[in-house]
DNA sequence: TTGGAAAGTCAACAACACTGACATAAAACT
DNA sequence: AGTTTTATGTCAGTGTTGTTGACTTTCCAA
């Protein structure tokens, strides 16, 4: 890949626009492949993408609001309050009403919604993991450093809620 | 990043589940930002994603068939027919039956549809292209390297259908 | 000529998003 | 105390994108 440093010195990268286009079908292909073992143990249990979405998030920050969740993954409440509706009525959520403000449900995961969480993060994983091994060490910070800049700048914030630990 | 050189040669990665877990909130949070420019084109046109790939994917490899597009998109024939539907409907798609096989139609894009490719595809590079440059030069073989080997081997054979151009 | 593949159509359905309107309770403000 | 804002939930309607199933037409090929 050619580069060049530019008199400003920042580093200046010459992509034509075959090398972009191959980038963005990468996405396409990859992104099916990244959900297509969550879809199928969803499948089993009758439920879609946007129910993992939810457990996923509300297991990294047992407790959160609605609120919170809807800002996170930027729908509606009416279609949040659907998806966690069915995770209710599924005994996989748990919806605790606020003590210091009454107004708010905080949002945990019961044992079977741990399970399957598990379940799901399980097979994930080991998809990302395998992925993370056939490219090698240094791909996996080229990897998120692509991903983490195509963020739009308002939603960035959410990845970077918890900080990470990619320098252990 | 450890690593280590296994007895058989592997090169071995050890990634804790929150490693991983912040790999797979990057692919969600990035695949938004991915979708959002084209998105916004696609709704002053009263059009949705699957238009776009249609679009995308007629306009890589014109004349295709509707079966080759089926294979590649991954939908029902009765899904991806009610997309072609309105793009040839609106003047964006071209149908012309097979010369050699009559029973297959070969799509092309009008200059209407090229038009409109090419307003969603420079919007999408943009960002693909700000996101290499944010990343820098040795990100982007990682980022291609871990989405290729992430996604399904049987769909992997239509990302290289054309070889890139990454080692020129 | 018969069988099967390719393409298209029609109908019904489901997941998941949207808007808009309205209700309730509680917190916050004036 | 009274008003406004916030957080959540709910009802109704709509749209996109996907699904299955059934059926027809076209047409190549054994």
């Amino acid at each position: 890949m050619t580069d060049m440093q530019a008199p400003g010195g920042h580093a200046l990268l010459f992509l034509t626009d075959e090398q972009l286009r191959k980038g963005i079908e990468a996405m396409f292909f990859a992104y099916r492949g990244f959900t297509a073992d969550p879809d199928r143990i969803l499948d089993a249990h009758k439920l879609g993408r946007a129910h993992h979405r939810a457990l996923h998030f509300i297991s990294r920050a047992p407790g959160t609001t609605v609120n919170n969740l809807l800002s996170i993954l930027g729908v509606t409440k009416q279609s949040l309050n659907r998806v966690l509706r069915t995770l209710i009525d599924d005994g996989l959520v748990d919806s605790r009403i606020g003590t210091r403000d009454k107004r708010e449900r905080h949002l945990f995961l019961t044992d079977a919604g741990a399970a399957l969480e598990q379940e799901l993060s399980i097979a994930q994983r080991e998809r990302m993991r395998q992925a993370y091994r056939e490219a090698g060490p240094d791909a996996v910070q080229g990897f998120r450093a692509v991903l983490e800049a195509m963020m739009d700048p308002e939603l960035r914030h959410h990845f970077n809620r918890v900080k990470d630990d990619r320098n252990d």
